[in-house]
DNA sequence: AATAGGATACTCTAAATAGAGTATCCGGAA
DNA sequence: TTCCGGATACTCTATTTAGAGTATCCTATT
């Protein structure tokens, strides 16, 4: 039905939020903060209100009360719905049990690969490594904090899922790195040849820029 | 100086067709379908001419000709210029040299969790195992038939690096649903207290639906 | 006593995005 | 011969999104 709409995750933390108890956006957005979700979701104020004005006009909250205190801007208190009780419910039950794909960016990146020369491509992607490590252990850190904090796993296991993720990514391009450095990678002749300095071209290149599948 | 403008990698992809040659917007979306890049890249008519306009605006491509044959709409020839180049250049540079954060879906997924009961989850993970394989295998056939095309290697490291990831998601996941059942996750009872048949609540359960961090 | 900085609570606008819609042409089957 | 489906080549429009901007209040410092 309505899984066209079904784009943003910031708009099921709304609701699943509200469920919690009725807040005004502002601090469904400090609660976010407060448990650290805005390392998972992109949440930023242009989109929550948005994202509550759409869900309010497609009746999933409702407006509970608008109150000010002196001059700030007034508050707009939401409280989520049945049918937005029941909408919470059924995209969770869809994020969880059906992948997608979110075309992470790294993908289009070595997708692009031979538009580079390999020995800059080798360069960068050492630097990727050492990004990912300074990440991981940052990670790490972080997970000792939680357990020292006593914080249940629970609580914490989508901090295992991008470690998990980060360290398979670490792998492959330290993987891919030694192919090429090695000369193992297929394809890297040619590869190398069209990138070649242009001066004497090498004879048996075909000369066209990528070649199909 | 244009990072901001550096979320959609389809506009990466265009100057970098148009690095090879000039073409028109629609020529380019069916060589990056040739290229069976729609599934590293959200490609789409809206997108991409939306895209391809803005790129001319920046000055990173100028159109070269627009030609009509028969009553078919005009086609506008475009060319990549020597800005566009450089921007390309940099571009992939920063997307093979830096992370960065795409927000994985099922990241937010999981940060949900303790939002469904425990039992539920087990099934929907499950679920989600049984489609990861089947990704899985059809991911394993696609390259036997780049193989056998003796498609060198090169061509194909991003699917290489997806199912990578896929893989270690498939781990994950495997790993969460044992933990859950065998009750060695951490917090697992306080989850299955809060979800509990509501008759005679739990006698120490704080009753708040959600914990801080 | 004045003030600087941070928190509170949104609002505004330009831009990006998705998906459906439009009109034409072509090749082969009935 | 006619018609149908698929390719060609965009265009249109309603949302969505990002990020900066606005105005007020509070607290601690000098």
């Amino acid at each position: 039905m309505s899984s066209r709409k079904r784009s943003n995750p910031l708009a099921l933390a709304v609701l699943i939020c509200l469920f919690e108890r009725p807040m005004h956006p502002y601090e469904v957005a400090a609660t976010l903060r407060q448990r650290h979700k805005q390392e998972s979701l992109r949440l930023n104020y242009g989109s929550l209100y948005a994202v509550v004005a759409s869900l309010e006009k497609r009746g999933l909250i409702a407006s509970q009360a608008t109150m000010r205190e002196g001059r700030l801007p007034e508050r707009t208190v939401y409280a989520v719905t049945e049918s937005g009780k029941i909408e919470a419910h059924d995209w969770l039950t869809e994020l969880v049990s059906t992948p997608v794909n979110d075309y992470p960016s790294f993908e289009a990146a070595l997708s692009f690969l031979p538009a580079l020369p390999p020995a800059d491509v080798v360069e960068l992607l050492e630097e990727r490594v050492v990004h990912l490590e300074v990440e991981l252990a940052q990670a790490g850190a972080t997970r000792e904090l939680n357990e020292k904090a006593r914080l249940p796993r629970l609580f914490w296991v989508e901090d295992e899922f991008r470690v998990a993720l980060r360290e398979a990514e670490f792998a492959y391009v330290r993987g891919l790195i030694a192919e090429i450095r090695s000369g193992a990678l297929d394809g890297l002749e040619w590869w190398t040849d069209i990138h070649a300095p242009t001066e004497r071209q090498g004879a048996k290149s075909t000369r066209s820029g990528e070649v199909g599948r």
